[in-house]
DNA sequence: GAACTTTATGCAAACGTTTGCAATTATTTT
DNA sequence: AAAATAATTGCAAACGTTTGCATAAAGTTC
C-alpha cells in the first residue's frame, strides 16, 4: 500500500504546474495544450492516481452514476432471481459502462418510496432506469413528476409521462397466439396476470387472435413464478382434465412450470399441447422440448434506454419507443 | 419540482440550531439530546431533506458502497447471464441492504486490472466483493495486497490472504457422486472444466469417491455453459456411443445442457443415465425430470460475505469460511 | 513596435458535509 | 454557595475537486 493517498494536488507539486492544470488536462479540456494534457495524463498513470470521485461529485454536482432499481410487486413472488429481469440488469450494466457510468443496483427495500429524493436529491445518481414496471406506477410517475432523469423498461404503450422502453407485447402475444392456432389448436390457454402492464399488452394481443380465430379464451391467472404455473396447470387438470391443447404463457420461467407439469402427466408436448413462452431465456433452447418463445431484444434495449437516458441528462426529450418482437420457433409448438 | 434543494444548513436555520447539531442529530450521534434528535428528524422528514450523499462521503471519507464485481475469465462463455452468479449477486444485494450499505455492481471492463485504485482509493466504494475467482486470480490478489477490504465468494478451501466464502465444493463433488454410485452408476462422467479453482475441488472430491469405489474416472472437459455441455456430450456419443451410465456435472446448467442432449437421443434419466447437477437453480426443480443437484446455501453465504467484509472494514481479519452444503435428491438420479 | 487577439495557465472561491475543540448551560459534589 | 463535573450545543476548519475570472505568454495585425 502507498504511503500516502496521492491528491491532485501532490500531481500538480509534481508536475510543477497548478492544481487547475491537472484537473482540466485528466478531463481532456482543450484548454490545455495538448502537450500538457499528455504528459499529465502520463505522470497520473505513472503514480497511479486516482480522483478523489466524492470530492469530484460535490464540486461539480455530477456523479456518473445511474441508479437501477428492480421494481418488484411487494405482492408477488417474482424475485431478484428471476433470470428474465437479471439478464435486463446485466445488459443495462453493459450498456451503461460502454458510456462511461456506472451502476448503483438497488430496489425498493433500500430506496424506500421517494426515489427523486433518495437518488437525486441526495446526489447517489444522475438518473434512474426501473427494470419492471410492476403494477403500481405511483412511485415512477412521482419520480417523473419531480423531474428526475429516468426511463422504465416496460410496456412501451402505456400512456405515461416518461420514456418507456419495451418489447410490442402486444403484436407478441398475438404471434404467440397465431402460431399456436397455426399448429391446429383450438383451445388455448392464457397463462399469467393480465393485471400486470406487459403481460396484459400480451394478454389483449392473444385475445386479438382468439376472437378473429372465433376462438374461447380462458385465461389462468397465476403469479409469474414457474411454481405458480405448475401449480395451477396441475389444478387445472385435476378440476377439468385436459381441457386445452395449446398455452401461450406469459414468460419462460411460467411456461416451463406449466411444461413439467404437462410432463408428469404424460401429456405430450406438442402432440396434446403446444406451448409458446416468452422472453427466450437460455433455458428456453436447452429445454426439452426445446420451448417455443417470443424473443425479447434485450441488449438493444438496454443500449436505448441508455441513450434516452443520457438525452434526458442533457436536458432532451425522450419517448417511448418499441422494440422490435419475434417469435423463436422450437419443438414445444411443432406439429 | 422543490424550488431548491435543501442543505443542512437550510435545515438548521429553520429549526433554529447550527449545522453541526443537525448533521449530529440525522446521526443519531448520543451527544446530542434524544429529544433534539426526534424533533430534528421529523423536521427532516417533513421538508423532504435528504443529505448530500457526495459532501459527506468526501468529508468522512466512508462511502458506505460496496463494489461487486462479477469475475468472469476472459476466456470463457459464461456470461452476465449466467443464473446462478446473478442469483448470488441478488443475494448479495439483500444482504449489503440489510446492514445500510449499496452495491455498486462492476465487471472487469469498467474496473480494469487496478481495483484499489480504481474503487477504493478514489472513494467509489470501501470495500469490494468479488463473485468468482476465475482462473487467475492476479487483480484480486493486487488487490488485498493493496490493503483493499474484500472477500471473495469462491472455493474457500484456496489458500489465500483474504477470505474467500464458498461451499464445501469437494464434499459436494464428493457426495454427488457418492449418490451416483449408489445407485449403481459404474462409469461417471465428470463434466466440466478442472481448471477452475471451484470446479477443480469438485472434481477431486468427485476423484474420491471413484477413487475408493474403485472405478474409472472420466472426464470431459468443458465450458461452463450449457451449449458447451450439450455439444461435449453429443460429441462423445457420436464418437463413443454411450459409454457411460452417470454425470456428475459442474453445474446445474451444464447438466441441463447435457440432460438435453441425452433425452434427445432417448437416453433415460435417471435409468440409462444418472445426473447430479452442482448450485440447485430453480430450473432444477422445474425441469423433467428434475434435476438432483447439490445445493449452495447462497443466502447463508452472501449473509457470511457481508458480515466479513464490514468485519475487515472494521479494522479486523477475517477468515476463509466454508458454508454447508447439501444434496437435494430429485427424479434424475433416482433409480 | 504598439495594439490587439489568441492560447495557455494560475488564483481562489465554491460544493455541503463532518468533527475536534471550545463554550455554554445544567447538574452534582464538597 | 462555590467548585467541579457532566450534558448539550456551536464555531470553524477541514475533505479534494472544479471552474469563473484574471493573468501571462505568444502570435497577429496594422
Amino acid at each position: 500500500m502507498n504511503n500516502k493517498q496521492l491528491k491532485l494536488a501532490d500531481l500538480a507539486k509534481l508536475a510543477g504546474v497548478s492544481t487547475s492544470t491537472v484537473s482540466r488536462a485528466l478531463n481532456d479540456n482543450p484548454l490545455i495544450k495538448q502537450e500538457t494534457r499528455d504528459k499529465l495524463k502520463q505522470l497520473a498513470k505513472q503514480h497511479n492516481f486516482s480522483l478523489n470521485t466524492a470530492a469530484s461529485r460535490l464540486r461539480s454536482q455530477k456523479t456518473n452514476v445511474v441508479a437501477v432499481i428492480i421494481n418488484f410487486d411487494s405482492g408477488t413472488e417474482q424475485s431478484i432471481n428471476d433470470p428474465f429481469l437479471l439478464k435486463v440488469v446485466g445488459e443495462i450494466n453493459l450498456a451503461l459502462n460502454k458510456q462511461g457510468l456506472e451502476l448503483l443496483l438497488s430496489n425498493s427495500f433500500m430506496a424506500g418510496d421517494d426515489w427523486a429524493n433518495y437518488f437525486i436529491n441526495s446526489r447517489r445518481a444522475d438518473g434512474i432506469i426501473v427494470v419492471g414496471q410492476g403494477k403500481d406506477p405511483t412511485n415512477i410517475e412521482a419520480a417523473a413528476a419531480a423531474g428526475v432523469p429516468l426511463v422504465v423498461w416496460g410496456d412501451p404503450k402505456t400512456p405515461s409521462n416518461y420514456p418507456i422502453v419495451g418489447s410490442d407485447n402486444f403484436v407478441g402475444g398475438r404471434l404467440a397466439t397465431e402460431h399456436l392456432l397455426a399448429t391446429g389448436a383450438k383451445n388455448i390457454l392464457f397463462l399469467g396476470d393480465p393485471g400486470h402492464a406487459e403481460i396484459g399488452e400480451r394478454y389483449r394481443g392473444y385475445l386479438a387472435a382468439i376472437n378473429s380465430a372465433k376462438a374461447i379464451p380462458h385465461v389462468v391467472s397465476i403469479d409469474i413464478t414457474s411454481g405458480a404455473a405448475y401449480q395451477g396447470i396441475n389444478q387445472l387438470l385435476v378440476a377439468k382434465g385436459l381441457c386445452f391443447d395449446g398455452i401461450m404463457a406469459c414468460s419462460d420461467m411460467v411456461a416451463l412450470g406449466a411444461m413439467k407439469a404437462l410432463k408428469e402427466r404424460y401429456i405430450s408436448i406438442p402432440n396434446d399441447v403446444a406451448l409458446v413462452g416468452f422472453d427466450d431465456i437460455a433455458m428456453a433452447d436447452i429445454s426439452h422440448p426445446s420451448l417455443s418463445s417470443i424473443k425479447q431484444n434485450t441488449q438493444q434495449a438496454s443500449v436505448i434506454l441508455v441513450e434516452k437516458l443520457l438525452a434526458q441528462l442533457q436536458g432532451h426529450f425522450a419517448e417511448s419507443q418499441v422494440i422490435e418482437i419475434e417469435l423463436v420457433n422450437r419443438q414445444s409448438s411443432k406439429r
